[in-house]
DNA sequence: ATCATATGCTAAT
DNA sequence: TTAGCCTATGATA
């Protein structure tokens, strides 16, 4: 689940349920019950996303969250006592609601110097609106001195942050890009198309808590977001969508050995960079820029 | 019951 | 390049 847009989606969805509340802070597993106990009682004054890093300010302490591969960090309401399985790493309880973290990769109390390098050694982030407008060139100086398969370059968090396995496989096919083509022969323009592309994808996929890159699904979650018929200010700004999903579809993700829904060949997997790429290669050949 | 795999990342080799 | 970490889930036995 966790890619760039699930970490702002949880970011919002924390400032609404519990923000501004003082928490009764635990750790049911133990881990890290001694850090738990300094944050109890405290008030959450922020929770931010960056790339896939959250933070969450609680007056002077913040707690560095990172989900990892198997993370999970979920809001749900204080009545509902059902906690699944494991007991949680973190447990967060306000008056109305209760978030619970589980499997962490990181789950640290970290100082603002501690903050501030890990935001230095990321790139931008298409979920971060300062870095929408600048992006593209900042990421572009990196790629352009690279001789990396473009493929690698998007998992690298300090070339672009968010962007994880699904977003990079499928973004390269929308673009018909072919993921072995070295950072420095991509091209500028190229570049620019997916970096813009990134910043509509990831928005909707926060707003929908869905990764949507099929461009039907595409076009009607922009609408919905556009006129707001069916989909709430909470929902937008928060990701908070229980309910009705739009149907889980890939052009690549996950279909090694089906035929590509646009040219018919067979869509393919390769290891790169310890990550599965999929990828077709009859669409996502090598272009001259 | 056991195994493989996963939308990440780091440290050791 | 590989091992390791953390947990849930679906496939296989």
């Amino acid at each position: 689940m966790p890619e760039g847009h699930t970490i702002h989606a949880l970011a919002a969805r924390l400032n609404r349920t519990l923000g501004g509340e003082r928490l009764a802070v635990s750790s049911p597993q133990g881990r890290f019950a001694a850090d738990a106990a300094l944050l109890d009682g405290r008030p959450l004054d922020q929770a931010t996303a960056r790339g896939k890093h959250l933070f969450i300010d609680f007056e002077d302490l913040i707690l560095h969250v990172h989900l990892g591969l198997i993370g999970s960090f979920h809001v749900k309401h204080a009545v509902q006592y059902d906690s699944p399985g494991t007991p949680a790493r973190l447990r967060l309880e306000g008056r109305s609601h209760v978030a619970e973290l589980r499997g962490p990769m990181i789950c640290a109390l970290v100082d603002e110097e501690d903050r501030q390098s890990v935001l230095a050694k990321l790139g931008p982030d298409p979920l971060h609106r300062p870095d929408q407008d600048t992006g593209a060139l900042r990421s572009w100086d990196r790629i352009a001195r690279s001789r990396k398969a473009i493929a690698d370059l998007l998992l690298d968090q300090s070339v672009v942050a968010g962007v994880g396995n699904v977003y990079r496989c499928e973004v390269l096919f929308r673009h018909r890009i072919d993921p072995f083509t070295p950072g420095k022969e991509l091209g500028r323009v190229l570049w620019e198309r997916v970096w813009n592309d990134l910043v509509i994808l990831l928005p909707l996929g926060m707003a929908f808590s869905q990764i949507l890159t099929m461009q039907d699904q595409v076009d009607a979650a922009a609408e919905m977001v556009a006129d707001g018929s069916s989909l709430s200010i909470t929902e937008a700004l928060t990701g908070e969508r229980l309910g009705d999903h739009f149907e889980r579809r890939f052009h690549t993700y996950k279909r090694t050995g089906q035929p590509c829904d646009r040219c018919g060949r067979i869509v393919r997997e390769q290891l790169i960079g310890g990550r599965t790429l999929y990828w077709c290669p009859g669409c996502q050949r090598r272009r001259r820029r």
